[in-house]
RNA sequence: GCCCCUGUAGCUCAAUUGGACAGAGCACUGGACUUCUAAUCCAACGGUUACAGGUUCGAGUCCUGUCAGGGGCGCCA
């Protein structure tokens, strides 16, 4: 928003340094930490040390704060709408008139609206393959932080400006899906799914692990295993019908989390293309195959000359079934063949890091030149207290819908007291916006490596640094301006005597761009999730301190304006983390 | 044994990527609703950034080592 004083800034002090016999200075720009009034910092510890190392004999701090009190001096005549500047602790500082600057940032984001904050610096297509669960089983709260990064750095990465294709890749195959079957076979046949279809699936093949147990049983599943293998119809029909139930299921799920995808891939479409590129590879000599007594592997080390960093990756059973890797392999270049990818992502937990880092091996050596493209986005795991893993044999993972409809119990609670005055139909929808969006803002405001611990007390708390208090502070926005309904929004400009809870509120504003180009670079939807926590606390303390309602006409003239793009920032930083913003609440 | 991640206030987490005085929330204590929605705000309390060295004008951030926790390392997904 200030390139053009950015610019005109450093040429002043490029000219200044010159005469100073100082060439090529390092300068960079920050943010003053002070809040109260706006400006630009130039450090001068870089040009200073700089002088250090050519020889001069000088104290770094010292010089530094010497630079910068000369350049003062010298900049005695300010350009543009710069107020004054100093120098202070080895900064130049430079003020911008509070009124001017206040004004163009407020009248930048009314202007643009939900698109202020957008990018266009990033551009190509992106891939990123996100969620994928597997058919027949569970959704639990692991998944869900899954797909709440993914989803929410789809949004920031297209907000950065990329063609983004959100992808999804099913695991549709496997002893899993059997088990499932077999026990739908022996124990529910011709049940249909209940409404909610991904817990009835889940259930089914809860009761097939049990029964798994007992060797009989197990002889059993093993049988149909032989004939899903031998494509008996029968067997495949049942597997196309009840995987798309699994679908419908995760699809209700996906719409409450308002998610979409724009290519799913299955399991079982890319097994046989795996099978003849393991074939390939040992014909190339890249894979050994010592079958039957072992595995097909590829020595990734020995290939890349390298020691413990690639290891050994295993790509097709003695028995010539598939591995993951077997199918992985295959799905990257697919990929590739059907989409003019800039970057392929694939969100996906870190214990996997080091399988991934093998596969992204595996194509280089296979001479793919779009191998440097991938990523791996790693996320750490949601555990229970006491850093105990949820496992569904222990009966300790928290299923998706249960902590949805708790929570939104809870929601609805509060809602009930504090607007009993709501129709039926906007308590729940509120309720819903509220609990979602607690959930989603409890994953995306800690790093991506840290570990999430899952407690219902955290989780069930809509107080303090969470998504009810941001969504709050934008309901409480356009409460005001439902009120001044009438009063016409024309620009206006501001004072240069703003009060603090004023200026602090435009500033952070001003951010918003420079943190969707950050976010989006580190694939970290915390920063976003920090602005926004940010913003709703300094437009609560705007609210309480500064009224504008019945403030005179003149003064709420322009903080009209500053609420309203104060709650338009507010929703857009919302809506890149994925959650809703309600009117009322 | 090797590799990766983490260690910051009692608890959960930040810290503009090496910059100015390490900041929030929760909890605890004390205050504020005849005023635009109190799902709010204000104040107070709370720190040897795991430890020890090193690099640097400057280190929570980079390097080395140690300790603690988690994860990964040939036919699981």
């Amino acid at each position: 928003m200030f390139e053009k004083e950015k610019s005109v800034v450093k040429g002043l002090i490029h000219n200044f340094l010159a005469g100073e016999g100082i060439e090529d200075p390092q300068l960079e720009f920050r943010q003053i930490p002070f809040s109260g009034e706006w400006g630009l910092a130039v450090p001068l510890f870089p040009v200073a040390a700089q002088m250090a190392r050519s020889g001069k004999k000088v104290n770094v701090p010292k010089y530094a704060q010497e630079l910068a009190e000369k350049i003062k001096t010298a900049l005695s005549n300010l350009p543009l709408d710069f107020s004054h500047v100093d120098a202070v602790n080895g900064y130049l500082n430079l003020y911008f008139s509070t009124g001017v600057y206040a004004r163009r940032v407020v009248d930048t984001v009314l202007e643009q609206g939900e698109q202020y904050g957008r990018q266009e610096v990033d551009t190509g297509t992106v891939m990123v393959e996100y969620s994928q669960p597997n058919t027949h089983k569970a959704f639990h709260v692991g998944h869900l932080r899954n797909v709440i990064l993914g989803g929410s750095v789809c949004r920031i990465l297209e907000f950065a400006g990329y063609k983004v294709i959100r992808a999804n890749y099913l695991g549709d195959i496997g002893l899993h899906v059997v088990k499932w079957m077999w026990n739908y076979l022996k124990n529910h046949k011709g049940e249909e799914p209940s409404a909610n279809k991904t817990h009835w699936m889940n259930q089914i093949y809860e009761e097939a692990d049990r029964l798994f147990q007992d060797p009989e049983n197990e002889a059993e599943v093993r049988a149909l295993y032989a004939r899903w293998n031998a494509k008996d119809p029968e067997i495949v029909a049942l597997w196309k019908k009840t995987r798309q139930w699994s679908l419908e299921g995760f699809n209700q799920i996906y719409d409450q989390l308002g998610e979409k995808f724009d290519r799913i891939y299955f399991e079982s479409d890319v097994e046989d293309p795996g099978v003849a590129l393991v074939e390939q590879m040992i014909e190339k000599g890249i894979a050994q195959d010592p079958r039957p007594e072992e595995p097909v592997f590829i020595d990734l080390d020995a290939i890349a000359g390298t020691e413990n960093e690639y290891r050994v990756l295993v790509v097709l059973r003695s028995d010539g079934s598939s591995l993951y890797a077997t199918k992985d392999l295959p799905l990257a270049i697919k990929k590739f063949e059907e989409y003019d990818l800039d970057q392929s992502i694939y969100v996906i937990d870190v214990r996997q890091s080091l399988y991934l880092k093998q596969i992204f091996k595996t194509l280089e050596i296979l001479g793919y030149g779009w191998a440097d493209k991938l990523y791996h986005l790693a996320y750490d795991l949601v555990n229970l207290p006491g850093n105990v893993t949820m496992s569904s044999r222990e009966g300790t993972v928290v299923l998706f819908d249960d902590l949805v409809a708790e929570a939104t119990r809870l929601a609805r609670k509060i809602v009930e007291q504090k607007n009993p005055e709501l129709s039926e139909a906007s308590k729940d929808d509120i309720a819903e916006d509220v609990a979602l969006g607690a959930l989603k803002y409890t994953m995306l405001s800690r790093d991506n490596t840290k570990v999430v611990t899952f407690d219902w007390d955290a989780a069930l708390d809509f107080n303090g640094q969470a998504a009810p208090y941001i969504q709050y502070a934008h309901v409480r926005a356009g409460s005001i301006l439902r009120k001044a309904d009438g009063l016409e929004l024309q620009e206006v400009d501001f004072p240069s005597d703003l009060e603090k809870a004023e200026i602090d509120l435009i500033e952070l504003m001003a951010r918003l761009p420079v943190e969707v180009t950050r976010s989006a670079a580190e694939y970290r939807p915390l920063t976003i999730a920090t602005l926004a926590f940010d913003l709703a606390k300094a437009f609560n303390d705007f609210y309480n301190t500064c009224h504008v309602l019945n403030a005179e006409p003149s003064v709420r003239a322009y903080r009209l304006r500053l609420v309203a793009a104060a709650k338009q920032v507010i929703a857009t930083s919302l809506n890149l983390l994925g959650i809703k913003a309600p009117k009322v609440m």
